[in-house]
RNA sequence: GGCGCUAUCGUCUAUCGGUUAGGACAGCCGCCUUUCACGUGGCAAAGACGGGUUCGAUUCCCGUUAGCGCUACCA
């Protein structure tokens, strides 16, 4: 049987590191069998999901090196790829379900079912749905339906036993049914939820190999369960860890750059990153050179070599790689193909040009005038950011503020960076020009520079968290405290374009 | 709180019962060099803890501890 795997981003937010990181590994473990890899946007919430989302998380796997033989790009023969495009098929399947008796229909409210599951756990235990719906005959059942009472479709869970199943790495996995939620298959919108898409999609798609990050592992019952009520053949499934902080929790971006973005705009290399990644997952031996192309990362690829604990990325391994892929491997024709497109595209110098023609009088001005879109992290010190009409306090509330607009924000853009910083001026109450200074220096370095709102559209929205949070770092990093309690100021700010 | 996963140098890891526990990044000390970088030689650095099993455990089993994950009509 020919081996096939898939990654399924769910389009939610910038394409993140760790997609990659699974991307990679799924890439490689099929093509090491001469398999094919697929790529399925799983879109099914529709409140996170948008199609920006969806094409950078394309493009970054694409700029990454990576290929799918089907996706909703590529399309193929499993198609559609795009799982808000198979409601038809989620639904047919939850009525499968829901007439053979493995599934139920759920009138519940939220509210109570947040009661239960506080009672749940000062009792001491697991958080599971009490069946209460169950209980329902079939005439109570359709008296509410046909009330017009909203209902989401949950899945019939064992009462007892244990669900045994293998990992392909971690061997056998013992987890109780009564430790198994009766999940919700299909929300009251008519939509699916990710275990049943995934499940009917995997199935459907002819996926034989399941691997997928470690947070999944107890979901794992749930969907194996579902394989079983529907009478198919399981694929097999293995979980990778989940990639580090250097503090060894989850990666996030709170405490670390996540974003393949931000690492594309630091200008790392694709096969670098690639490498690096690759590395995380099958690591090279003894003296063997750690340098390796992606066709030598799958040639050489082994389950088995795939480490269990989490790694943590580890960025001066990366710049190690980095510096190596940009002096050997790199010819001078090429060094310079590469910095052009890193940052000196034709349509980038030519909007930057015209930023900058009317804030200079000698055109050796413009190195120090545009040297901050062309760094990473800045030289900054406190005294930088001091001298204007804020404080370190309000300037730390400032920076956090921003941060949290501006992660929030579905879509990067100088309108949308405008509106985010209006709003934190709002929230300090303060006037927009006394916050200003200390973003020009925080973003820029230096309190005059080319207009903000395009600086901050230049650099990219990763970029801009980095340098925000550089500043942060020489004003003191607030605490999980603070930033609870300021985040508060913003939620008093009504939401509109107010401002 | 409940359930699960994990545990070798600071970091990424090798070891598949017997090794002076190996390599790489970072660090430190040299060499090379008009600076820096690169390159190169070397140094330092690890089996979480406690029980078993065994002639012998880093390796197998159990417990403890710690970290992480899950605990949604998000994935």
């Amino acid at each position: 049987m020919k081996v096939r795997t898939r990654i399924a981003p769910s389009p939610t937010g910038d394409p993140h590191v760790g997609t990659a990181y699974v991307g990679l590994v799924n890439y490689c473990f099929a093509k090491h069998h001469g398999g094919e890899f697929l790529l399925r946007i799983e879109d099914t919430d529709q409140v996170r999901s948008t199609p920006q989302s969806e094409q950078a998380i394309l493009d970054a796997l694409h700029w990454l090196g990576l290929r799918w033989d089907e996706g909703p790009d590529v399309g193929g023969p499993h198609g559609p790829y795009r799982q808000s495009e198979r409601s038809a098929i989620y639904r047919k399947h939850v009525d499968e379900l829901l007439a053979a008796g493995h599934a139920f229909k759920c009138f519940c409210t939220a509210l109570r079912l947040d009661e239960m599951r506080v009672a749940q756990r000062a009792a001491g235990k697991p958080p599971r749905y009490d069946g209460l719906c169950l209980s329902y005959g079939a005439a109570e059942t359709a008296r509410r339906e046909a009330s017009g009472e909203p209902y989401v479709v949950r899945l019939k869970v064992p009462e007892n036993g244990v669900c045994t199943f293998d990992d392909l790495r971690r061997g056998t996995i013992e987890i109780e049914w009564q430790g198994v939620d009766m999940q919700v298959l299909m929300k009251s919108d008519g939509l699916p939820t990710y275990h049943l898409a995934n499940v009917v999609d995997d199935h459907l798609m002819e996926i034989t190999h399941v691997i997928r990050g470690e947070e999944w592992v107890s979901s794992a019952p749930k969907h194996l369960l579902l394989y079983s009520y529907f009478g198919w053949q399981p694929p097999s499934i293995m979980h990778l860890p989940l990639l580090r902080n250097p503090d060894k929790s989850k990666l996030s971006k709170r405490k670390n750059p996540t974003g393949m973005l931000f690492y594309k705009s630091m200008g790392y290399l694709p096969e670098a990153l690639a490498n690096f990644l690759g590395l995380l997952a099958n690591s090279a031996h003894d003296g063997q050179d750690e340098i390796l192309s992606l066709e030598q990362m799958v040639e050489r690829f082994a389950l088995d070599h795939v480490p269990l604990g989490g790694p943590v990325f580890d960025v001066q391994k990366l710049d190690w790689l980095n510096g190596r892929y940009v002096r050997e491997r790199l010819d001078p024709a090429a060094f310079v193909a590469r910095v052009r497109d890193w940052a000196f595209t034709p349509e980038r110098v030519e909007r930057i040009a015209q930023l900058a023609q009317p804030r200079i009088e000698r055109l050796s001005d413009l190195g120090l005038l545009l040297a901050f879109l062309f760094a990473g992290r800045l030289p900054l010190e406190a005294a930088d950011l001091r001298g204007g009409k804020l404080d370190d306090a309000a300037m730390r509330q400032a920076f956090q503020l921003a941060l949290f607009e501006l992660d929030a924000m579905p879509d990067w853009s100088i309108a949308g960076i405008e509106r985010a910083l209006k709003r934190v001026a709002e929230a300090l109450g303060r006037k927009f020009r006394d916050v200003a200074r200390p973003f020009y220096v925080a973003i820029t370095g230096s309190p005059t520079s080319i207009p903000l709102y395009d600086a901050m559209d230049l650099l990219g929205r990763d970029m801009v968290r980095e340098r925000l949070r550089g500043a942060l770092e020489v004003l003191g990093v607030p605490s999980a405290k603070e930033q609870a309690e300021w985040k508060k100021l913003l939620d008093a700010v009504p939401q509109g374009e107010s401002a």
